[in-house]
DNA sequence: ACGAGGTCCTGCGAGC
DNA sequence: TGCTCGCAGGACCTCG
């Protein structure tokens, strides 16, 4: 499931093969993810584009069309990749967008669930939208304080707080879950209850974890891909995600799983995590 | 203002 | 074997 590691990968991966770039041929296979905009619009406004640059907020991937930003969310089952060799109808079943280049190879966004969405901002819009978001958790002028009186802000467990794009962009259930294991704290522990040193200690985990997972080219549980197709490899160095019932790698005791907080899958040690 | 819970969407695996 | 059902969960919505 794509975070913040993931679309990372998938901006990185892209990159190369998009920038200057420009726009020929624009197929909309389902509407249903678009948001704020419609089908004649979209195609209108991307066919003949050419990409300025691409960069990554949240977990989102923005491509730089001249005035226009081309924001793709990929949800749970997202990917945005380029390909050179035709697609089978079988391979195309999932693909919501394709976009012909001006280099003959195709740009596409494929999303099996379609949970994902697709925006294309002005500048205008844009800066809304980036505003309505909280602080980058790797931009280090996020600093241990703020993230501190951030956190005091909510008195919502600091497992979902961790995961609300207001508070903090990029933080999904995989990293909140590792994140809050590293710094051993309890996921069920309402946020602004949280000291200043164990907020410090959470932060430097945050990012010490979507580090080493942008390393690893992120974490592929199922549908993860990366813009070259590939899968990542972050899912091998996973501390409790998805480890529900078997021995924390820290101490031996039995991970716990639950479905309390905010109806996602938690799994914590209950020792290593008080 | 806040929190709890429902909704979207499809594939997959468990259970009958 | 083939069916139903619950679950996966990010973002957004409604209700109290």
């Amino acid at each position: 499931m794509p975070e913040l590691p993931e679309v990372e990968t998938m901006v990185r991966d892209l990159r190369p093969h998009l920038l200057g770039r420009s726009f020929r041929e624009v197929r909309l296979r389902r509407t249903d993810v678009l948001k704020d905009i419609r089908r004649p619009q979209l195609i209108q406004r991307l066919t003949g584009a050419t990409v300025d640059s691409l960069s990554r907020r949240a977990k989102h991937a923005v491509l730089h069309l001249g005035q226009w930003r081309f924001v793709v969310q990929p949800g749970m089952t997202g990917s945005l990749f380029v390909t050179d060799a035709p697609r089978s109808e079988e391979e195309a079943h999932y693909d919501v967008l394709t976009v012909r280049l001006d280099d003959w190879r195709e740009l596409i966004y494929r999303d099996i669930r379609r949970l994902g969405t697709l925006r294309l901002l002005d500048q205008r819009a844009w800066q809304r939208y980036d505003a309505s978001l909280g602080p980058e958790p790797l931009d280090l002028a996020l600093t241990p304080d703020e993230f501190h009186k951030v956190l005091a802000r909510t008195r919502q467990a600091i497992k979902k707080a961790l995961m609300d794009q207001r508070l903090l962009a990029g933080v999904g259930n995989i990293y909140a879950n590792e994140a809050l294991f590293a710094a051993g704290i309890d996921p069920s522990r309402p946020a602004d209850r949280i000291g200043h040193e164990p907020a410090a200690r959470l932060l430097e985990e945050v990012r010490r974890i979507l580090s080493a997972a942008i390393e690893a080219e992120g974490t592929t549980v199922r549908d993860y891909r990366r813009g070259t197709g590939e899968p990542g490899s972050f899912q091998l160095e996973l501390q409790v995600y998805g480890r529900e019932g078997e021995p924390c790698r820290r101490c031996g005791t039995r991970l716990t799983g639950t479905h309390l907080i905010d109806a996602r899958a938690t799994v914590f040690c209950h020792r290593c995590q008080p």
